[in-house]
RNA sequence: GGUCGCGUAGCUCAAUGGGAGAGCGCCGGAUUGUAUAUCCGGGUGUUGCGGGUUCGAGUCCCGUCGCGACCGCCA
């Protein structure tokens, strides 16, 4: 790019990597400079937990706060009512009110972590468009919005070219889907002069919608960014862990696991998640990344405890290195493994082997902890078990146990 | 509302009324550095659900649910 950017926003995302591509960078360079400038990421509240996958964003807003905007997180409460039908796995039901509600409230968690809210000039707002979408009137809209969208050109998006390419249905419900998101941008900029919308690169399609129409009904000049869709550099998606989603909810994935997943980064991704995921200088980043050979891995254990230190807090960032330290490097068992407290009820007469591990999560089903046994994949106290008919009895309780499946994945069991 | 088609492993799909399978993914082991790559091992399953026929049903029949196509109603 031959333009060099002014602002510190642009500068740090071109710099960290966090740019694919915006619609107008020199005008957004300059509307950044000319004073404080609200953007906004939408985020859809179909799970009740962010994922890693929407990590990289929030970091944009964070920075973006960092050097003086104003982030607008906007919740889907609305766009979410109406359900994506994109994901049609069968039995789905739509979402009602109520699981939306705690939806947001869960990732409301995450995002306080890392944004300011409150009602300061550069505080983040967090909004949801049901705020406008409930109380939308049909002729009203199709009348003054409807009328901007030409049919012709939203046939031609990928999106619904490819659907209807294969003969899938798609139904006219999904097809206004791309409508109420660029009315989303109207609003923001109408309600809260909003300028700027950022998302991932597959957002791009439906962000220039939104710019577009805002130029039409309002005529105001407005800009969107995407951020590159994160791949690991075998070409694989981000974000899945002992196959299960990297939350960022602590009660979903423990500071641990979570620690786990940023450990386990492979070599040629390091430096690249080291200036999208973390707030050390870039010639540090840099610096790390470029490490070769086992001195890599000290570079992922700060890759590890930046992150969780973000995420978690700097005592649990310490305290799942801790672990981790005792763990892999002793061979012995730290206090922030996964844990399983069972009480004295519980374990009646005793519990058996295969019990333990799908109720200590290692397993997902009996039959997978026996094959587990079989296979010579799990021990108890670092002694591989081979009798998948053992029992354990109360007092084998007495002190906690250790159980591992794999080389990686530890638990402990103990009394509460 | 009617007619037809589809529903099998996490995904994409096979399987004359006769032994539930393949590729990818996933899991375990070796090698290693808690990464990749490589090698070895493991099929991970309520064949949507419920009945029936049959010695035997993923396969045939009835019902039901879900998805889709076409037709009708409307325009």
């Amino acid at each position: 790019m031959a333009y060099h950017p002014k602002s510190d926003f642009l500068r740090v995302m071109t710099e960290r990597g966090f740019l694919a591509d915006c619609t107008d960078y020199q005008g957004l360079d300059e509307a950044l400079i000319a004073g404080v400038v609200p953007a906004y990421i939408g985020y859809d509240a179909t799970a009740k937990s962010l994922h890693v996958g929407h990590l990289m964003n929030i970091m944009v807003l964070r920075w973006f706060q960092k050097t003086g905007g104003k982030p607008i997180t906007l919740m889907g409460g609305g766009t979410t009512k109406v359900g994506d039908p994109s994901f049609r796995s069968d039995e789905r039901p739509l979402l009602d009110e109520a699981a939306i509600e705690s939806n947001i409230e869960g990732m409301k968690q995450v995002f306080a972590k890392l944004i300011t809210y409150g009602d300061g000039p550069t505080d983040a707002l967090m909004l949801n468009n049901a705020e406008w979408l409930d109380g939308l009137n049909y002729l009203e809209f199709l009348r003054d919005i409807g009328r901007h969208f030409s049919v012709n050109r939203m046939l031609s998006f990928e999106s619904v070219k490819s659907r209807l390419d294969r003969e899938q249905s798609l139904s006219f419900l999904e097809f206004n889907y791309m409508i109420l998101q660029a009315y989303d941008f109207l609003e923001l900029n109408r309600r809260y002069g909003c300028l700027l919308q950022m998302g991932g690169s597959d957002q791009w399609g439906n962000i220039v919608n939104g710019i577009d129409l805002t130029r039409r009904v309002l005529e105001n000049e407005i800009y969107g960014l995407t951020t590159p869709l994160l791949t690991t550099s075998d070409g694989r998606k981000m974000g899945k862990s002992q196959g299960g989603a990297v939350w960022l909810n602590g009660d979903m994935l423990s500071p641990y696991e979570f620690w786990q997943f940023w450990r386990n980064t492979t070599d040629a991704d390091t430096g690249k998640f080291l200036k999208l995921f973390t707030e050390l200088p870039v010639e540090e980043c840099d610096r790390l990344g470029a490490l070769e050979g086992s001195e890599i891995n000290a570079a992922k254990v700060i890759l590890a405890n930046e992150v969780t230190a973000l995420l978690h807090g700097a005592d649990a960032a310490a305290a799942a290195e801790a672990t981790a330290r005792e763990v892999f490097e002793k061979g012995g068992a730290g206090d922030d493994l996964p844990t399983l407290e069972l009480s004295t009820d519980e374990l009646g007469d005793g519990i058996s082997i295969v019990q333990l591990f799908v109720r200590s999560g290692l397993a997902g089903s009996g039959k997978e902890a026996k094959r587990l046994i079989a296979e010579g994949g799990a021990r108890l106290n670092d002694t591989e078990l081979s009798d998948a008919g053992l029992f354990i009895t109360p007092d084998q309780l007495a002190e906690p146990l250790k159980l591992s499946a794999g080389k990686k994945r530890h638990a402990l069991v103990k009394l509460a």
